[in-house]
DNA sequence: AAATATACATAAATATATTAGGTATTAAAA
DNA sequence: TTTTAATACCTAATATATTTATGTATATTT
């Protein structure tokens, strides 16, 4: 697990890139990809998630459908029509933002 | 300008990176080495860079000294020793992140 | 002479995420 | 079969980093 710092701020754009790629997700089900796509490095803890998911949905990025699964119930979330335009530039962003730090911290020898 | 929350929690890695590279610099030369190195895309804000500063220093992590230019004073930072072992890991951190975060926004097609 | 750049600093407000708690169902292990 | 772990949602209090706003003062450029 990285410093609680560092993971500040990119919450927000990960739930979002791994929406616009699977076009449907549930809460839960994002935090477990994210911490197996990050083999364990990232872990979402659902007090950020859920709140997070909320505001994206008030802000009419995100949409919902309710599925019950027996009597337990998922919350699906996916793009809206409006969200879908938000969302590459978000990621172009987070994109150009990693770069730059790239640039800042220039590892000295490694370039694959 | 990137969007402030990403930016969030580089602030004392970018620090510590510029320190270990330049020796010692005073505050107002990082804001500007900053702006310089990433094209104006991140402007350290004195109300976040100061406090760190401090903060680095109470932590026995940074040492100041105190230099007049004219009437002017500059007060340098530079790493203590002890500073210098947590630096390297706290960049490798860094940069450990930077590719854990690449990963999960796996650019399509552009790789150099 | 006025405006901009250099150089430090702090304080109130904002926003995010952590920590800690809660409810409930289903599956696996003891 | 009872207990534990996993699945699945949620919120509230706390902590903390950063922004925004403000302040002081000197040096340089227009």
């Amino acid at each position: 697990m990285y410093s609680k710092d560092l993971i500040k701020g990119t919450l927000q754009p990960i739930i979002l890139k791994l929406l616009e790629e699977n076009n449907k997700m549930y809460g839960y089900e994002i935090t477990q990809r994210v911490k197996e796509l990050t083999n364990g490095k990232i872990e979402i803890t659902e007090g950020a998630l859920y709140p997070m998911l909320h505001k994206l949905e008030a802000d009419k990025i995100l949409s919902t459908e309710k599925v019950y699964i027996g009597k337990r119930v998922r919350k699906y979330y996916h793009l809206t029509q409006n969200g879908k335009q938000v969302v590459s530039e978000k990621i172009n962003e987070l994109s150009d933002f990693l770069s730059t730090m790239q640039l800042i911290i220039k590892p000295k020898t490694n370039m694959i």
